[in-house]
DNA sequence: ACTTCAGCCA
DNA sequence: ACGTGGCTGAAGTA
């Protein structure tokens, strides 16, 4: 028993975190992102348990440092003929020191010594300065070290229970103390590390002959004493055993350049140990972790104890006083938007970092909201997520017309694939601000706004907006994005908000009468599948399909899914060839009827009061750059199928305008002429110049034939294999689409690549520099990084070659539309005839009659000159009623 | 509340 | 395992 109460911890954090890496199964172990996390997640595991039970003052992790030991001086087969270690564990060792030093560990190697020595030495410090010391090793070198003041802690099987090996424990299994467990290890051998003992000699024998002679050279001296075959065999085999004497002795004296107090166990820094948590996706882990490390709870990390800021609660005309002097303004406020309708109450108006006014919009009259408006639209104004507050304080009557800045758009140029962007998580990470909920009751505010809480979190918002800003700011203008940002992004979000509000009219009588339509197809589709089998039967329920298709009618079975049998459309059909059961083409076509009906209800749901449905555009979904649509979703109207077309009958022009109509502009084959411009590909940028029918062109060329000589066989395949090369199509892929032999998909593939060379060479770059620079880049330098692309496993590894493929296509003509937008936008704001939607390659514009021409010509001029590219930029253009009629 | 399956779009 | 990027709704599981 020792008098202090100072305690040390010391860890073998190389043959612990092997270990773990052996006992926690890897594919079971990875972030969404490839990265292997089993030997992280299991040795912080532990370490998180030891600490918890062992509350030590100090703690030091060490790790082996480089291969060059003195062990390995003296003898090169040392550890020789282990199996390699996986690729999957060394870059875990990495991680594994950033989270021990964040949490406050420190991390000791020493070149040519081991971890053990480093050990040894330290437990000596400890033992020195009165402390109580604890060894936490796999490896069983370790338990020369146990003493009166030294225990070792060794793991039993995996990585959740700790053995206690006190001088007593060691003695009561290896019959030595633990002084002579070096003799006992030298005498028996160790094979991890290649070190062959005597033969035939196990812990037994070897702890009878120290018991004898006292200690390993005792039992040397006295080798020729040692009767029968064992004996003869030490004889032979005693420079073994001296040698592995002199290498398994851990050294105590390595000079490590630290004191004992350098080894106390230190706050680290929580906001590093949030987000390394954050970024390997340790969500339970977290939870453990906050146990013993409170300023390090889980995601919402306080990064920086709260810093003070000013708010102030005051009316619009101080308000106006107030920013005389200002420029630049940062806001914020609860906006919310829905079925048409905006609102918000506070609204919160920041000068400089750490301060902010705060506003009631409902006690302001509509002349001091026009004044405020005004006085905004001179200044640059910083907002997250800009979009949703413009449209909000527009219908409360304050009109924003310009972003200076939107620090969620920012953030997603900087890591468009990231979860979300919420403002707190951003100014934890990026700037340090804690912006976690403040207390109800803060009192900072004198009070006639009814709820404190609602005025703090806005006024805190915008209190830190500038700072987070000029942070991501900097970030962008270093990854070449500031124009991407301020060209592109910011300049959008006053269209799509107007876009947004505006809506598109929808004729709901025409909804109501296809959702009758709908419905009684389904239900004659449903009875007529019913009686095909004799029973009735959920044919929404995939799970019960499968009872019907392969227990009772024992059916041929499908392709696997994670919970059973497929039994989408595909399967169906090619069920339906094998077996001509009915059953199946009436299950067919009930889904088509509900589909749509399901389709028509929910549009119905979401017409507002002024019938129109009001999309929201999300601004920060889409990882290549793309828009995204929801609530509804207007990028997913049915077009394929005659009935489904009929669904775009209801979209219809602005019934208030007299002979108005809907006019469709859309870019004919944007991503293939981008691949042509990207590749430089001669033979099909010459195919755009001359305006040829690139699937037919294509085809002449695959299949070595005249131009009218292309079937529609050929043309269809040649299609297929165009659009799926963007993609980065395989030829299983090819052949299952055409539902041709491989070899044939591979023998066109190769046709393909012959007469469009530079395809397959761009095809390939492009990969190998997303590799290399981490990001994929569109032609407006948007990035997308691909960390996978280094993923030790192969689904992932192929996963993320395909969105690289991808990325630079589809962002590229994102890029492409979005400028457009921003011009059409531009010159349609002296007509009379808005903007309404858009769906990727196509834009939507409700046309006064008087306007068709202009309209016609200013889209054609703006969406075919948006970006200059070797090949020209089509767009066809397309009027009507209806959605519907406006195709073309 | 969350996940899985299916199906719609470019 | 085998083509990118999205959203929605129903069923099934917790």
């Amino acid at each position: 028993m020792s008098h202090s109460n100072e305690s040390l911890l010391l860890i073998d954090g190389h043959s612990l975190a092997y270990r773990a890496f052996h006992a926690l199964p890897v594919e079971n172990f990875s972030t969404s992102t490839g990265q292997s996390t089993n030997a992280i997640y299991g040795f912080i595991s532990m370490l998180i348990n030891v600490l918890r039970d062992e509350e030590p003052s100090h703690v030091a992790v060490a790790f082996d440092l480089g291969r060059q030991t003195f062990r390995l001086e003296e003898y090169p087969e040392y550890k020789a003929g282990r199996a390699k270690t996986p690729p999957e564990f060394h870059p875990q060792i990495d991680l594994i020191k950033d989270i021990v030093t964040a949490m406050g560990i420190r991390v000791v190697t020493k070149e040519g010594f081991e971890a053990d020595d480093a050990l040894a030495t330290m437990a000596r410090m400890g033992t020195e300065a009165g402390a109580d010391v604890e060894v936490m090793s796999g490896d069983k070198d370790s338990f020369q070290l146990a003493s009166e003041t030294v225990t070792i802690l060794y793991p039993k099987r995996g990585v959740s229970d700790l053995n206690r090996m006190t001088p007593n424990a060691v003695e009561e299994k290896y019959g030595v103390t633990p002084a002579n467990y070096r003799g006992l290890a030298a005498l028996v051998g160790e094979k991890a590390d290649n070190l062959p003992g005597v033969p035939g000699v196990g812990d037994k024998t070897a702890a009878k002959w120290l018991a004898a002679h006292g200690d390993l050279p005792g039992v040397l001296d006295n080798a020729e004493k040692i009767g029968g075959k064992v004996g003869e065999k030490l004889r032979d085999h005693i420079t073994e055993v001296e040698r592995n004497y002199r290498l398994n002795r851990l050294l105590d004296d390595v000079d490590l350049d630290l004191k004992f107090d350098d080894l106390v166990w230190g706050e680290g820094d929580p906001a590093e140990l949030s987000s390394l948590f954050d970024q390997l996706e340790f969500q339970a882990l977290g939870k453990r972790l906050a146990a013993i490390f409170p300023e390090a709870a889980g995601a919402e990390a306080e990064a920086a104890p709260p810093r003070e800021t000013t708010i102030a609660a005051v009316d619009v005309d101080a308000l106006l006083s107030h920013l005389a002097d200002h420029d630049v303004l940062a806001l914020d406020s609860d906006a919310s938007f829905e079925l048409g309708h905006g609102q918000a109450r506070v609204l919160a108006v920041s000068a400089e970092p750490g301060q902010a006014w705060v506003v009631d919009l409902a006690e302001a009259g509509e002349r001091s909201l026009t004044k405020l408006g005004s006085a905004l639209g001179k200044r640059s104004l910083i907002l997250h997520s800009a979009k949703l507050q413009i449209k909000a304080w527009a219908s409360m009557g304050l009109s924003v017309a310009d972003v200076g800045g939107d620090t969620a758009l920012a953030a997603y140029l900087l890591v468009p694939d990231a979860r979300s962007y919420e403002l707190g998580q951003i100014a934890s990470e990026r700037a340090g601000i804690d912006l976690s909920e403040p207390e109800s009751d803060s009192g900072q505010l004198a009070l006639d706004l009814d709820s404190d809480a609602t005025a703090t979190t806005h006024g805190q918002r915008a209190a830190a907006l500038l700072e987070v800003h000029e942070v991501l700011a900097a970030a962008l203008d270093e990854a070449n994005m500031t124009q991407v940002y301020r060209d592109i992004e910011l300049p959008l979000v006053p269209v799509l908000a107007r876009m947004e509000s505006t809506g598109i009219a929808v004729d709901e009588g025409g909804l109501s009468n296809l959702i009758d339509e709908f419905t009684k197809q389904a239900e004659a589709s449903a009875q007529e599948a019913y009686d095909a089998i004799g029973h009735e039967v959920n044919l929404g329920s995939p799970k019960q399909l499968q009872t019907v298709l392969f227990d009772e009618l024992d059916m041929p079975k499908t392709k696997r899914t994670k919970t059973g049998y497929t039994t989408d459309a595909e399967a169906l059909a090619e069920l339906f060839v094998k077996t001509e059961h009915p059953f199946l083409q009436h299950l067919l076509a009930y889904r088509d009827s509900t589909k749509l009906k399901q389709t028509v209800v929910g549009l119905l749901k979401t017409v507002a009061d002024d019938g129109r449905i009001h999309t929201t555009y999300q601004q920060t979904v889409a990882a290549t750059g793309r828009l995204s649509s929801l609530d509804p979703n207007l990028q997913n109207i049915p077009v394929r199928t005659e009935s489904g077309r009929r669904i775009r009958e209801i979209f219809v022009a602005d019934p208030e305008v007299a002979d108005g109509c809907l006019l469709t502009a859309d870019y004919s084959q944007i991503e293939m002429r981008i691949m042509a411009h990207l590749s430089g590909d001669a033979a099909l940028i010459q195919a755009f110049k001359d305006g040829e029918d690139l699937h037919s062109y294509v085809g002449s060329k695959v299949f070595n034939v005249g131009i009218d000589e292309v079937d529609s066989e050929m043309r269809s395949k040649v299609k297929a294999m165009s659009y799926g090369l963007v993609y980065g199509l395989s030829a299983y892929g090819l052949s299952r689409q055409l539902a041709i032999g491989v070899d044939e998909a591979k023998g066109l593939m190769e046709q393909y690549f012959e007469r469009f060379g530079a395809v397959k060479d761009y095809l390939d770059e492009i990969v190998d520099q997303a590799r290399a620079n981490g990001f994929t880049e569109t032609i407006m330098g948007r990035r997308r990084y691909l960390p996978a692309l280094h993923s030790d496993r192969r689904q992932l590894r192929d996963m993320a070659e395909r969105a690289a493929l991808n990325a630079p296509i589809q962002g590229s003509a994102a890029d492409i539309m979005k400028i457009a937008m921003l011009k059409v936008a531009s010159r349609l704001e002296d007509l009379q005839s808005p903007m309404l939607l858009q769906v990727h390659d196509e834009i939507i514009v409700d046309v006064r009659p008087d306007e068709i021409d202009a309209v016609k010509a200013i889209v054609t001029e703006e969406m075919g000159s948006a970006f200059e590219l070797d090949v020209p930029l089509d767009v066809n253009v397309g009027t009507g009623r209806s959605w519907h009629d406006a195709a073309h």
